[in-house]
DNA sequence: TTAATATATAAGTGAGTGCTCATGTGTTTT
DNA sequence: AAAACACATGAGCACTCACTTATATATTAA
């Protein structure tokens, strides 16, 4: 955690470039939940899910048919989900829907999508 | 990689709600692009980077000063960013310099960071 | 009640991640 | 030339992650 002091701070500008860059800098707390939250859609397997039920809510069975995954791969994801308040569930007899909790992911999905493919 | 087949898929749906959400789930060369966009901004240290290169560029010792990280720490993640074109580099005698390749990147940042921010 | 279905969870495993320290490369200064 | 500076990179290590198999829980059906 001890950082070395670079020397190289005072040459390149009048005023010290690193001083007016601290003010932005995004506190510990808040770049870690900025992260968690991009978290959310940093692994392909969350990717397909969150952009699956951007459109439709989904039981786990059919998340498992869609996916072509193993049902405890599907809910150890969905579990990391729930705790990120991304999904939401709702449960119905013997089965438990999940949908987008928040339209904020859907955007951010949708944002990152378009920008992947007109690139 | 076998995936059991579930049996529910037919039973609370007149058309299979599996079948119409497939239509919708990402293939997987795209969503493994997507999570890899996402993935720049999934770890605390890269979102206070890119949190700091939103709004001025900075040499490599300047980001260090700014981050309180060894330089090694620092131009690693700046190399996984540089791999994912999320950053520009620009060279000035011995110094290099760091920019954001993209105002989308700004965009998703930002994004995310008022996402937590009222919550 | 017993069996079947739908989902959650525990434990284990191989692969990936984010740092560390040490060293390499390129540029400027003396 | 040598030394100092700015940055990149390699190797190693503790940790996390995304799956696996096996099992637990809850609901419905027989």
């Amino acid at each position: 955690m001890a950082a070395p002091i670079p020397t190289c701070t005072a040459d390149h500008t009048d005023e010290s470039l690193a001083r007016t860059a601290q003010q932005y800098l995004p506190d510990g707390i808040t770049a870690t939940h900025v992260a968690e939250l991009f978290k959310a859609l940093s692994d392909p397997t969350r990717v397909r899910i969150i952009g699956v039920l951007a459109h439709s809510e989904l039981c786990v069975g059919d998340l498992c048919l869609v996916l072509g995954m193993t049902q405890p791969a599907v809910s150890h994801q969905l579990r990391l989900l729930r705790n990120l308040h991304i999904v939401r569930t709702r449960k119905e007899g013997r089965h438990v829907f999940y949908t987008l909790d928040d339209s904020h992911i859907r955007d951010l999905f949708e944002q990152g999508l378009a920008h992947i493919q007109h690139k």
